[in-house]
Parts: structure tokens; sequence; C-alpha cells
RNA sequence: GGCCCGUUAGUCAAGGGGUUAAGACACCGGUCUUUCAAGCCGGUAACAGGGGUUCGAAUCCCCUACGGGCCA
């Protein structure tokens, strides 16, 4: 068996995207599960676009969701450079040979020639292609133009007859006349290779074995396979994974809301969530679990299991993963994750006291089952380290607007201020007792004493809070609550 | 416009000639509970349309429609 080697060679023109995220996915499962190599190859050829931030937070990004490469920037390898811009001279190269052979030709058409050439093309119902009046320039033809100061492109030679079949592993053999595809410029004026030769070109030098990127590039995979035949390569396998698109079908952009890797981890979403949810996207395993560990995802990867059609992407799924992971996820890591986002909101100190860590994993051990992100985490947990100001409307009506209701606090305080040790399960008995003394429901105690502690009607258990807060809060806080009774609702 | 790909519930998605057409998210109901979640149990909901082929089509073929992509 030939060694596998795939790669991702994103453009740096903007953050890493779901779309992006899941084909980088996609390859780096097909090269865990096969052992084989992932390699990543920046796409910086349109310098125009470029930039070095978005190279910079793609790279984190990929680091962050864990798809570490095997080659690539900042980690080198046999086969580099790992940028296209510092590869121009292996497509100098790889154009000048196919120049001397025949196989391609300069071309002094300029744009503005060839954009009036294809409106009246299709003005006379004639397909737009280039009319290759440059295949067979004679020398002087050639000094002629060249004097007339036009820089010429280089287009590939393409044989007008027969058809080019790409064997697809996700779609099956795909045709397309050879009569449909024009000669193509692979050498723009400017000496920049397009992105149908230079990929080409790398893949090859590479030892690339498999070609796994999006549908969007089926269209271009016949033109690719003419310029490996033209260079007497050997052509790699490919596979079209379907495209991710908006919930309203269209292409994913950002007026369709976050769409990038960034984003999410911004919002709290964990990178194993992400994973897990992206895998689902056009891929199935066998069974029926959706929550698959990474190690099972590699072991059942393959092509084969890769649907055809694009997916639309709906946050809901991954919203719900994120809650599982959260949940299930080990609680000092958690607990690490949320931290900064209680920071980010004023919290907690930055940096946390050592003395701390303890109590902070313990509010977040209490209130991670009721959250779907590590920025929900610190709303849910935010009565624990600010205090209690405003209370619920809803709970107002349904718990502090009954008759006795800041003397139930008083009561319910007295009995809590008395207790020797302050623990929940100690609290627990206390209010039972008094509940039953006063012959209430427990819950006629219980929700109010909520309220008063929390200002929510949601949340936590009861005495799981009042251990957290602590004997004081919790006995400030009822008295602050009564107070407020008696003064807003006398 | 030409070429290419696709179309199973709101969404992901299994199924590839004979199935009561899986499963998951979401939604709804129940259960548990001091609340809210989680969990558990249950429910609503789908083969784009039309022609073939076949004893039999979600599954194979053709057309149409719709969606998407590529080329400028």
């Amino acid at each position: 068996m030939s060694t596998v080697r795939v790669r991702f060679a994103p453009s740096p023109t903007g953050s890493l995207h779901i779309g992006g995220a899941r084909t980088a996915l996609f390859n780096w499962l097909f090269a865990r599960h096969h052992g084989g190599a992932f390699v990543l190859r920046i796409d910086d050829t349109d310098t125009e676009r470029s930039t070095d931030i978005s190279y910079r937070e793609i790279l984190a990004a990929m680091r962050w969701l864990g798809l570490d490469w095997d080659e690539g920037p900042e980690k080198g390898g046999p086969y580099g450079p790992y940028l296209q811009s510092q590869r121009q001279e292996f497509y100098r190269q790889a154009a000048a040979r196919l120049l001397n052979e025949g196989k391609a030709y300069l071309c002094y058409c300029t744009v503005e020639e060839l954009a009036a050439r294809r409106k009246i093309a299709q003005a006379e119902g004639r397909p737009p292609m280039y009319d290759r009046r440059c295949r067979y320039l004679t020398p002087e033809d050639r000094t002629r133009l060249e004097k007339e100061g036009r820089q010429p492109v280089i287009r590939l030679a393409v044989p007008d007859q027969g058809t080019t079949t790409v064997k697809d592993i996700v779609r099956g053999d795909v045709s397309f006349d050879n009569d449909t595809i024009d000669d193509f410029i692979i050498v723009k004026s400017n000496g920049m290779p397009t992105y149908n030769f230079a990929t080409v070109v790398d893949d090859h030098l590479m030892q690339i074995s498999h070609i796994i990127r999006a549908e969007e590039h089926l269209s271009n995979t016949p033109k690719q396979i003419l310029v490996y035949q033209a260079l007497g390569y050997e052509l790699p396998a490919f596979a079209h994974v379907p495209m991710i698109l908006a919930p309203d079908r269209s292409k994913l952009s950002k007026r369709h809301g976050a769409t990038s890797v960034e984003e999410y981890r911004d919002e709290g979403y964990l990178p194993e969530a992400i994973i897990n949810y992206l895998a689902l996207l056009g891929w199935s395993p066998e069974g029926d679990e959706e929550i698959i560990p990474l190690e099972e995802m590699i072991n059942s990867f393959s092509l084969e299991r890769v649907s055809k059609n694009a997916a639309i992407y709906d946050t809901k799924k991954l919203t719900w993963i994120n809650g599982h992971y959260l949940r299930e996820g080990d609680l000092d890591r958690i607990t690490r994750l949320a931290v900064p986002f209680l920071q980010a909101k004023g919290l907690l100190p930055d940096p946390l006291p050592e003395k701390d860590y303890d109590h902070v994993r313990a509010i977040i051990a209490a209130v991670r089952d009721r959250v779907k992100t590590l920025g929900e985490v610190a709303d849910a947990a935010s009565y624990f380290f600010t205090d209690v100001t405003t209370y619920e409307e809803k709970g107002v009506r349904k718990h502090f607007s009954k008759p006795g209701a800041a003397a139930l606090l008083d009561e319910a305080r007295e009995e809590l201020a008395a207790l020797p040790q302050f623990t929940a399960a100690a609290a627990e008995e206390a209010y039972r007792t008094l509940a039953e003394r006063k012959g209430i429901s427990t819950g006629q105690l219980f929700h109010p004493t909520r309220l008063a502690v929390t200002g929510r009607t949601m949340g936590p258990g009861l005495f799981e809070i009042l251990e957290l807060l602590g004997k004081e809060t919790v006995l400030e806080r009822l008295s602050r609550a009564s107070r407020w009774i008696r003064e807003n609702l006398a």
C-alpha cells in the first residue's frame, strides 16, 4: 500500500471558517486513520488579499481544534517551503518546461480585448471561451506584440476533443468534454501562477496521494487533470466533499452570524464539540452514536461514508453537543477554560488567586449541568461573585408577594444563623424541620429563599447554593430580601 | 449562458430493488425533582414532481423543477 499523504491548503484571506475547518478535519481524520501524513500548505499566491493576521489566525484555530499537521508552516518537512508564495521557482520551471514542449504557449491578448470578444461571443450565442488565437503565433507576430509592450500570460494548450474524467471517491466518475474547456491561463501576466496550476505542481511535488477538498473545486478538477497530464505527473485520488451552506441555502458568509472557528471559541464552545459536530456534517459513522470520541472517529472514518449532498449549517445541534461535553468533561479542565469567561465579565480577578480555585471549581460543578457554553457559565454563576440587587419579576409575584413572606425569610434566617456547621446537609435539615413545624410545604420555604439569595427562580440545588455562598452572605442576602419586600411590597 | 454536482421530516442523516423508511438535534407531552437543567419514557414530522424498467422502486433509467458550484 502506498503512503497516504493529504493536505489542507487554505488561503490566508480571512479566519478559518466552518467549511474550511470541516475540510481540514476530513483530511486530518483520513491521514490519521491510514497512519499517513497531514500536510498544511498556505495558498498565499493572491498577494492582494493574503494577510499575515489571517495566516496566524488560521494556524491558531487549527491548533486550537487539535488538527496538528505533520508538515507545514512553523513545522517544516521534506517538501517545503509550505507557503506557495515561496515556491515561485517550482512553478516557473514547470511552466518553462510546458512552453518548451509546446504544451503551453504565450498569449498576448489583453484583458480588455478578451472581455470585448467574450461579449461578442455571448451576443452571438457562442460559448465565451478563449478563441486560441495566440496558440499559433509566428515568431514575427510575437516580436511585434512584445514591441507593443504587451505582457503575455501562459495558457495551457488543451486538447479540443475527447473527455476528461475525474475519478472521485465520493461522487464516482464525473466526465467533462474537453471542448468545453478552453486554453486556460496557468501563469498570469505578472508571473504569478494560477490556482489550477500551482496546486497541481505542489500536490505533485509534495507527493499528495489523496486530494480531499470542497465540492466547489470539482469543476476545476478536469483542468488540473489536464495539467497533470501535460506535465506527465501521476494522478492522485480525488474526493470532493459536499459544501456547507447557510440556513438560507446560500454560501456561508459573515452575514450569517458566527461562521469562524474563532467566534465559536470566543462564545465558549469546546474544540471537541466543534470537531464532533463537524464530523457529523457530511459524514456518518456506521452506528447510531452521535457523540463520538476522537479515537473512534479516527478508527471509523472513511471517504466512502461521506455524503454527496450539501449540508445546511445549523448551530442547534452543535450547541447540544457542546452542552454534553461541558457536562461530561474533566472538571478541572472545564474550570480552567471557564475562568477566562468569568474574568472577562469582571466576576473574577485576573489572575485568579490560587486559594480561590477550589471554590470556583465547586461553583462550575454546580452550574455546568444547566448551560450549553462557557459563555453561559458566566451568566449562570454571576450571583456567586456579585451582590444580588434585583429579583426576577415572575419570582417576586409568586414567592415574595404572599402575606408574611418577609417574616418567613426572617424566621428562616434565624434557623440558619443558629447552625454550628453551615453545610448543605445541615441547612436542608433545618429547612425541612422549619417547614414541618410551620405546617407549610417545603417549596413555600425553598422558593423564596432561592429568590432571595440568587435573585432568580432557577439554578442548582438550593442547599448546594447556600453552602457555596457561605453563611455570612446567605444571612445578609436573606435580610436584604426581607427588607426589600417590606419596602416594596408592603 | 454553458458545463458539473445534488434533492429522504424544520435541520443533520441511515437506507443502494421487497423495511411498520433508522437514529440524532429542534419541537410537543409525560416522568423525576425544592426550581431550572440533565436523565428516562413517549409523540408530531420525510423519500421534489412526472414518466419509464420491474411481480415489486426512496433505491435503477429519462425528463422537469428547484438548490448549489465552476467558467468568465
